[in-house]
DNA sequence: CTCCTGAAAA
DNA sequence: TTTTCCGGAG
């Protein structure tokens, strides 16, 4: 092993035997999670937008709010006025700019077929296309993939990032791309335990590894954790 | 790095 | 009152 393991971000004690052994752990202490409350992919992928830097709680609201106007497909969203459009999306945060990202999602949404259009495509292909659109970034087209699609594509987000660099297991400061291939390589193409993991992760970064003051104490993943036995050492 | 934004928990 | 929220673009 040497120093530079060129553009690895993987810290050297990294052992990905602990991947596997981290979901069982978390999916023990806090069972299935039944990811994601949607009732279509188009309506993953509206949530996917609604929810970047935002709190489910109030991307429900803006769902209901779709809803009750009959806008949950993507031909009523661009028929929408894009001032209304926009007024539904206030309590989600970033109104504006999600309303232009949720129209350019549509648009290319439709220029693929629909649903049905991107079912019949290749997950990298697909992956590729919704990249381009301005407003989908990895996490929301991985969202997208992984929860609408049922393909075996990991979803990382700054939970994710957070919660393994606290354990011990990458720099906090690893890309995208490098902690989604370290969950590739630890685990099998499985995408019920992919949904679910992620999903585990959401929760363990809610209500426990917080940003600030995180709650080790309680904390499924406190034995695995070099953040939590650091804490057990200093009381 | 900054900006985009409202809602609710802490 | 401050922090946080299932990010992404420029």
């Amino acid at each position: 092993m040497t120093t530079k393991d060129a553009g690895s971000q993987t810290l050297p004690v990294a052992d990905s035997a602990a991947v596997p052994r981290l979901f069982h752990r978390l999916h023990g202490a806090l069972g299935p999670q039944s990811w994601w409350p949607a009732e279509s992919a188009f309506e993953v992928l509206v949530g996917a937008v609604l929810t970047q830097n935002a709190a489910w709680r109030n991307v429900e609201q803006v769902i209901d709010g779709l809803r009750a106007l009959d806008w949950m497909t993507p031909e009523a969203i661009l028929a929408a006025p894009p001032k209304a459009l926009a007024e539904c999306l206030r309590p989600s945060g970033y109104y504006n700019v999600k309303s232009q990202r949720l129209r350019a999602a549509c648009e290319t949404w439709l220029a693929l077929g629909g649903e049905a259009g991107i079912r019949s495509m290749e997950t990298a292909s697909a992956r590729a296309r919704l990249l381009e659109v301005k407003g989908l970034g990895p996490e929301s087209v991985d969202d997208v993939l992984l929860y609408g699609f049922h393909r075996p594509v990991f979803v990382v987000d700054a939970y994710t990032r957070r919660i393994f660099s606290r354990i011990g297991l990458v720099s906090p400061r690893i890309g995208y791309d490098d902690l989604q291939a370290l969950f590739h390589k630890a685990l099998a193409p499985d995408v019920g335990q992919f949904n679910e993991f992620h999903a585990l992760i959401v929760t363990i970064g809610k209500w426990y590894c917080r940003p600030r003051i995180p709650r080790c104490e309680a904390c499924p993943l406190r034995d695995d954790c070099a953040h939590g036995l650091a804490r057990d050492q200093r009381s």
